[in-house]
DNA sequence: GAGTTTGAAACT
DNA sequence: CAGTTTCAAACTC
């Protein structure tokens, strides 16, 4: 660790990175997966730190920190206040401390003193040094601490400045971002009181009860957070979970935000009730958040019906100013951005239906993203993963990617209207579209947007999808899985499927940028998993191919009997029958920080040898695959009876098509290297998305809890 | 940026 | 399973 310290912060290997086409592997930190219920807890014993630049002081309630456009840190009150228990708070840091206190340790162990920088604003973001996301619950991400930590002891004499390295490694990487905002979200996650906490849980509800009744009332509500300012109502109208409020935490909005809406600081507005109200509300979600069920939720959505009632729609605006930003100002293109990542816009669903792409995609929701009421994120792992399990309940398939892998053989390119040559990918919609009037030329349709020709499972009508009309040989020579599974038994053999579609060109926007390219030095990138993919980006598409869909984010469900049908779907899924929701290049970043470092395999999705797995997790009855004490999945040593077994079943698309197992052998991609050369290391092992965040998960918790959850 | 269209997802 | 509603992305202006 000490070494990835040194050497990942170091000035040279900053200078380095900028010689070098290889593109620094991002590191796991900034990957958040959706552990499993046997997994680790999100809250670890690790302390995290953060940078004093974006030092959040937990322990100070009087300190609103508030994130000015110059990077700096405005704290009110910390000029002229120290930390309450700075002692206890150095005890506690595994790291670097800031001569000046700006920089703190998180301690669950502390009241829930939290602040958070407002992650929202992307924007901002964008020129904030940030970097490797730290995450992990089973300490994989450590080097990425670690990393941090050095990153802050350059910093130590510029505590509102970015480090100096830190600095040169901005402009050179680009993309790391908010360190420490993660950290401090991570910490926060450590810090926040939860159902795992009784005592502290007690505690909190004890104030929370009290500030709700007195809500009820009508009346205002202190629920002991400062009286200064900074109090960010990101989650009046979000409903954020209070912790992030109460006791005087705040959510930290920027200072650029608040000039651009002419808002003054709540503690100054005339909404100071608002405040107060909403700081009420919110404090009931200290106890309830991330790990309440989804009754709990229900109860809790009601109390914010309760109170968003009281809440006119002038205050209901101006609360949204502060709190995330306003969608409809700051809503991005869905489609892959320039990392790589989409973006979701989701504002009802609270990013926990299919609906919400990353959701969807099994990651959770960026910082960038510019959904209301998010609960894809880390905080509610637990909210995430109970919708995932109703959902697959439902559909044990539901995360399944969209596209079924077709043909290895390359598909034969196309000019376009536009001139624009593509090439279709191999393969098919899992369900088929249902186009009506788009006639499946436009992205409406899935199968279009993926690239993909319809096929015979497909309901559309009028089908002119360029890829592929429905019926008709595509550009791919095949239309269904007939003869796709004529050549799903090559995949794994397939060079073109290792080494990716970039071998051809795709029409995908996503295709076209480099960052999504399959990286030149895809063994270095995938053998690092874990180690250092800080950065990792998740394309949550859910239909781009990928040739490292053989490398499934997480273990698949199982349905919950032993359905052949489904099972052998699901089986094919691991096998890499189906496209996955990562763009080419991507997974060599993305997913290695779902790999868990040698070691400590599985442990980050829960597996941890137990016989619990994130497949019971996300609903299936029955494990489908389960881990044995050697870390290896089921799946992989079954993987070669499974292939010749090669029971045909129907797949639950309704495409009712047969799907075949691979020939491969999956203990040899488990096990080791391709062809390729890329480690294949539970390549096979889980099948359904990463929980991950495409980029860093959000923020603090600024919303309600799910409408339905589900 | 606002409004419309579209089709998937969810619901009944 | 079909019809309807809801939702968010895609699209248009």
């Amino acid at each position: 660790m000490g070494l990835f310290c040194t050497f990942q912060d170091s000035p040279i290997f900053n200078y380095i990175n900028t010689l070098s086409p290889i593109k620094p592997v991002k590191g796991t930190s900034e990957i958040q997966v959706f552990p499993g219920l046997n997994s680790p807890p999100l809250i670890t014993t690790s302390k995290r730190i953060h940078t004093p630049r974006r030092s959040i002081d937990l322990k100070s309630s009087d300190c609103p920190i508030l994130f000015q456009e110059d990077n700096n840190i405005a704290c009110p009150s910390q000029e002229n206040s120290s930390l309450k228990n700075p002692e206890d708070t150095l005890t506690k840091m595994t790291a670097s401390v800031n001569p000046e206190g700006s920089m703190e340790a998180f301690d669950n162990e502390d009241d829930n003193v939290l602040a958070l920088p407002n992650h929202a604003e992307q924007g901002q973001e964008d020129h904030e040094l940030s970097g490797p996301k730290l995450v992990d619950n089973d300490g994989k991400n450590k080097s990425c601490l670690q990393s941090n930590i050095c990153e802050n002891l350059t910093s130590v004499d510029q505590p509102y400045d970015q480090p100096l390295v830190a600095q040169v490694a901005q402009s050179q990487l680009g993309k790391r971002r908010r360190l420490q905002f993660e950290a401090a979200q991570d910490s926060i996650v450590e810090s926040v009181p939860c159902s795992k906490d009784p005592s502290n849980t007690a505690a909190i509800s004890e104030v929370v009860e009290s500030s709700v009744s007195q809500t009820t009332r009508g009346s205002r509500v202190n629920v002991s957070k400062p009286s200064g300012i900074g109090l960010h109502l990101n989650s009046i109208v979000n409903a954020m979970p209070l912790r992030y409020l109460s006791g005087g935490v705040k959510k930290l909005t920027s200072i650029s935000s608040l000039k651009q809406d002419n808002m003054q600081l709540p503690s100054a507005s005339p909404n100071s009730n608002l405040v107060e109200n909403v700081s009420a509300k919110s404090e009931e979600y200290v106890h309830q958040t991330p790990y309440s069920n989804a009754e709990s939720m229900k109860m809790i959505e009601y109390q914010e019906k309760f109170d968003q009632r009281s809440l006119n729609s002038e205050q209901v605006e101006r609360v949204e100013v502060y709190g995330r930003p306003n969608p409809k100002k700051k809503r991005k293109k869905t489609e892959s951005n320039g990392d790589g990542c989409k973006y979701c816009n989701c504002k009802k669903t609270k990013c926990l239906k299919l609906y919400c792409d990353c959701f969807a995609a099994g990651i959770y929701c960026a910082d960038s993203c510019s959904c209301q009421g998010c609960f894809n994120r880390p905080e509610y792992e637990n909210t995430v993963l109970e919708t995932r399990q109703l959902i697959e309940s439902r559909d044990p398939l539901a995360f399944a990617p969209k596209i079924v892998h077709g043909s290895t053989k390359p598909p034969r390119s196309q000019i376009l209207d536009d001139g624009d040559q593509v090439t279709p990918l191999a393969g098919r919609h899992k369900r088929g579209c249902n186009c009506k009037k788009s006639m499946c030329m436009k992205k409406y349709c899935e199968c279009y947007q993926a690239n993909v020709g319809c096929s015979e499972g497909c309901r559309c009508e009028g089908c002119q999808n360029t890829y592929g009309i429905k019926g008709v040989p595509s550009m791919a020579g095949e239309t269904g899985m007939e003869s796709v599974n004529e050549n799903i038994g090559d995949s794994f053999d397939d060079k073109n499927l290792i080494e990716g579609p970039n071998r051809v060109r795709s029409s995908l926007p996503e295709f076209h940028k480099p960052h999504n390219l399959s990286p030149q030095t895809p063994s270095f990138q995938c053998s690092t998993h874990g180690n250092d993919a800080s950065e990792a980006r998740i394309f949550p598409g859910r239909y781009v191919t990928s040739p490292e869909s053989e490398c499934p984010p997480y273990v698949t469900t199982t349905p919950k009997s032993p359905n052949d049908s489904v099972q052998m779907d699901e089986e094919s899924y691991a096998n890499g029958e189906f496209m996955d929701d990562f763009s080419p290049g991507e997974w060599s970043s993305t997913r290695a920080p779902y790999l868990p470092p040698s070691g400590m395999r599985f442990s980050s999705l829960g597996f941890h040898g137990s016989s619990v797995t994130p497949v019971s997790l996300f609903g299936g009855a029955k494990p489908f695959c389960n881990i044995s004490d050697d870390d290896t999945p089921t799946i992989l040593r079954d993987s070669s009876i499974q292939q010749h077994n090669k029971v045909k079943v129907a797949s639950s698309s309704p495409n009712k098509k047969r799907v075949s197992p691979p020939r491969i052998r999956l203990h040899e991609l488990g096990s080791s290297t391709l062809k390729s050369g890329r480690k294949f290391i539970l390549k096979a092992v889980s099948s359904f998305p990463p929980l991950t965040p495409c980029i860093d998960s959000k923020q603090t918790s600024n919303h309600p809890p799910p409408d339905d959850t589900l």
